[in-house]
DNA sequence: CTTAATCAAATTGTCGACAATAATACTTTA
DNA sequence: TAAAGTATTATTGTCGACAATTTGATTAAG
């Protein structure tokens, strides 16, 4: 199968890291809910560690906006807003349209052959048709963390993987997404592949911009869509919006 | 004169906001001086503070990138080297232009109105032949700092105005830029105003990633003049680079 | 003399307790 | 009864001390 490596996880040292580790996932995949406030006596206790190490934890989590704090008042779980949402499609469409153009100019031949040596694993996974709920959700954080790295800067990698990464993960999982766009995907990252390896950069950004751009208006027509139709309650509506971004 | 408010600066309350000002100052300034080692107990002893709030302030000095950590070694001061540089110019292209696009989109009249009267004051500034230095250096960042705020993406406005930001302060006081660009930079700025206010986004996003990346172009091809002539020390190249960019 | 191993010193990570601030419950008053 | 003020409780911020790890210095072996 795929080698499924989580880009961002680091094996952990400190306690911190562990306890940092587990109440990031707990927060992507919610079970410490969105827009909840963080008791530091609570959780120390529940994870066994002296409140300093768990304030450190929460310093790590404020670094990827997975929770903000408030001077003399303590830390809440970020919300998820559609808003929200949407903002982060912007920046990422910006970001990872940049580091797309590097990367038709920085990556080496051997990167550029591991990316397709990738997709066409891709490709057969996707024909064998099982393996593609793995496509849709591991195989295309995959394909953008290598263009990414393929940047070979390290602004945005910090940015894009160290922080946004995880806050993408959590709209994904708090809002369902599950990407039937999965073949039109694969077209568009085959594409934008073909354009770094032409070492076309121009294109390249323009390419994967479109792709980040469609994303994010699916999710726009969704809720024009709901908003034509507001029997809905809003915890529907978010439930709703499965099946649409990738 | 010019209301010269530093964006991001928000009013110390606790002890560790304090002292994590201070040593942001410090840093910026070159005071403690880039790639050195900080050490806690010298520090705490230094700000007159426990090591736990010391502590807490050089988590927040890793999120704006002036420090890094390493588990069990300690946290050193980031090194301004010249692909930093690069990588920092490349990222502000990318998100600075977007912010631009989404701030002819989104901005109010009363904010278009406010930015054309500040840009009004660096106009009567320039004309006097005085202040200018001060339109260099804080003017040219009020204008980029509230093309930001236009954009109403808090992910953007977070990104640079609360990570990038500092960094970029380091680099310009470390490096010595003093920006002789100002009067081209200035009409720049004038045609990137036009057209937010004809709420042309997409001319607004390709003239502020021109107005970025001649900046950019202008540190590369200083450069690419001192590796000519090699003949000058890596510290003297660094203080070369004085007058350039903005 | 160089390299490896061992030991000592310093630094970082973690803990429990106290002080300061905010949130809650209660009382008092109009 | 409602509103404002006060007192109580709980949470956050800060501190000093101990444990674990790294750094360097010293010694031993090749």
């Amino acid at each position: 199968m795929f080698m499924s490596a989580n880009p961002t996880q680091q094996q952990p040292i400190t306690a911190a890291d562990k306890v940092f580790l587990q109440l990031q996932q707990a927060i992507v995949e919610g079970q410490i809910a969105a827009g909840s406030k963080i008791s530091e006596p609570e959780l120390a206790k529940r994870y066994d560690v002296s409140r300093a190490t768990l304030r450190d934890a929460i310093s790590r989590l404020e670094k990827c906006h997975l929770v903000e704090r408030q001077a003399n008042v303590g830390a809440r779980v970020v919300n998820c807003t559609v808003e929200g949402l949407l903002d982060l499609y912007i920046t990422r469409e910006a970001l990872e349209g940049m580091a797309c153009r590097q990367a038709a100019e920085k990556m080496s031949n051997e990167e550029i052959v591991d990316m397709k040596a990738m997709l066409e694993q891709h490709a057969k996974a996707k024909a064998l048709q099982d393996g593609i709920a793995y496509y849709q959700e591991e195989g295309d954080l995959d394909f953008h963390y290598k263009v990414i790295l393929g940047s070979h800067n390290q602004q945005l990698i910090n940015i894009l993987c160290g922080q946004l990464y995880h806050l993408l993960r959590m709209y994904r999982c708090q809002f369902g997404m599950n990407s039937p766009r999965a073949s039109k995907a694969f077209d568009e990252h085959s594409r934008i592949i073909d354009a770094i390896a032409d070492r076309d950069g121009e294109l390249a950004e323009i390419l994967m911009r479109r792709h980040i751009a469609a994303s994010r208006k699916n999710i726009e027509n969704k809720i024009a869509l709901m908003d034509a139709e507001p029997e809905q309650s809003e915890q529907t509506q978010l439930q709703l919006m499965q099946q649409q971004a990738n």
